[in-house]
DNA sequence: CGTCCACAGGAATGACGGGCGG
DNA sequence: CCGCCCGTCATTCCTGTGGACG
């Protein structure tokens, strides 16, 4: 342990400023994003005027720079609005963290002071006490809903019309709205009402090319990394990998970070190829035991029924196998099973959460249904499971249906 | 070329735990 | 405390379907 503190302490250290990583933290500078900075701040700058600023809809894939882009020109924003008192407020919400339109409204809410318990209210409640608040304060709110496509894929465009057409009926105070997505083939779910609505302006943020991203790198690395603690080659293998992706930028600077994490725990004073390499390995592992553990235990029972008709030399399984392993495995443990239908849906869950591939294949005469397969390594779900306290009662146990075979 | 398998996956409905206003 | 409404998870019932087999 001593020497796990000294190592922090003393000697050479990585890391200048390690949060200068992180997913979360906001640059101050943008490569490659300058042209896509200034159209953010010209569509919203009206409002410091006292004007309505157009609705934004942006568009682009994970990594990209749109949220960092959105939250850097709103904080900027409310900044000058503070500077010349003006009345102009921003907000941010996540809707795939928030999950239900509720709480989207919740989270509006909450920018204007209106706080709302976390559940009981009628969601039609929620949204009158926010229009309420806005045409008292006289604000001119710009509010940022990040992943609205996962809102609208869960709940319908309902929640988007209602605040498209909020400012309508407002005698002071306007709203407008910057709608991010990453799929832009959920413009086709939206009402077209809504969609002109929504989308007055469009922005569009294309992956970026592996040099642009080395160059994302680097400008961070300069805050975070001491000098010389870094290799370049360290940088080109992380752009390379995440521009291999889709122009992930978010990815490669998790790559970096968690490289110089490995680093520094060796013991070493410079992030190499090397370092990399394992942080790769790391991330993957990480994000699986993760997703692993807080998973619920009918999801626990489907996977590891996958795991075991894998183990059985089954290559990929198909959901009346699998389903018929998830039976037996709840009856020996006691649990009653769910229905196909759910323990469907749920095979589709895990295949949303990467752990495993479902593809619907349809077999002719033999009927149409989905193959599934394990799309992690299986040591690692076994290791991950070896403590639950469900799973490690199923210990050795092969169920009757996979042991014919 | 039609049949028919073995499901997919949508819709309606219900049980449940939780918070509201009165 | 009650009656009401909420979101979540699950069930039930349902219609739809790609393509090998006969």
């Amino acid at each position: 342990m001593e020497k796990v503190f000294e190592g922090f302490l003393g000697g050479r250290k990585i890391f200048a400023n390690r949060d200068a990583l992180r997913p979360d933290f906001i640059p101050d500078r943008f490569p490659h994003r300058e042209e896509q900075l200034r159209r953010v701040a010209g569509i919203v700058a009206p409002v410091l005027a006292g004007q309505r600023g157009s609705n934004l809809f942006v568009y682009g894939q994970t990594g990209t720079g749109k949220t960092a882009i959105v939250r850097f020109v709103l904080g900027q924003l409310e900044a000058k609005a503070r500077a010349k008192y003006a009345n102009a407020i921003t907000c941010y919400v996540n809707c795939r963290v928030a999950g239900t339109e509720y709480r989207v409204l919740a989270g509006l809410g909450k920018s204007l002071g209106v706080s709302v318990p976390f559940t009981g209210l009628a969601t039609a409640e929620v949204l009158s006490r926010f229009r309420g608040s806005l045409e008292e304060q006289r604000s001119f709110l710009v509010a940022a809903l990040d992943e609205v496509d996962s809102l609208v894929k869960i709940h319908g465009d309902v929640l988007l019309y209602q605040l498209t057409r909020i400012n309508e009926t407002l005698k002071e105070g306007r709203l407008s709205i910057i709608g991010i997505s990453n799929d832009l083939r959920f413009k086709e779910r939206l009402d077209p009402r809504v969609l002109s609505s929504l989308s007055e302006e469009e922005l569009v943020f294309k992956p970026y090319t592996a040099p642009e991203i080395r160059d994302i790198l680097y400008d961070r690395a300069k805050s975070a990394f001491n000098a010389g603690a870094l290799e370049d080659s360290a940088v080109g293998l992380c752009a390379a990998e995440a521009a291999g992706e889709h122009g992930d930028a978010r990815r490669a600077l998790d790559l970096l970070r968690v490289a110089g994490e490995v680093a520094e725990r060796e013991g070493s004073d410079k992030v190499s190829d090397i370092h990399v390499r394992i942080a790769e390995k790391k991330i993957e592992e990480d994000r699986v035991s993760t997703v692993l553990g807080s998973m619920p235990l009918h999801s626990k029972f489907v996977l590891w029924s996958s795991y075991l008709a894998s183990n059985a030399g089954v290559d990929a399984a198909v959901t009346g196998d699998l389903y018929e392993v998830y039976v037996e495995l709840c009856k020996e443990s006691g649990v009653e099973p769910l229905t196909q239908r759910r323990v469907s849906s749920l095979i589709n869950e895990l295949d949303l959460l990467g752990l495993v591939n479902a593809r619907v294949v349809s077999l002719g005469r033999y009927g149409r249904t989905k193959k599934v397969k394990l799309s992690v390594a299986d040591g690692q779900i076994a290791r991950v499971y070896k403590d639950d306290p469900w799973i490690n009662a199923l210990a050795g146990y092969v169920p009757r249906c996979l042991s014919k075979t």
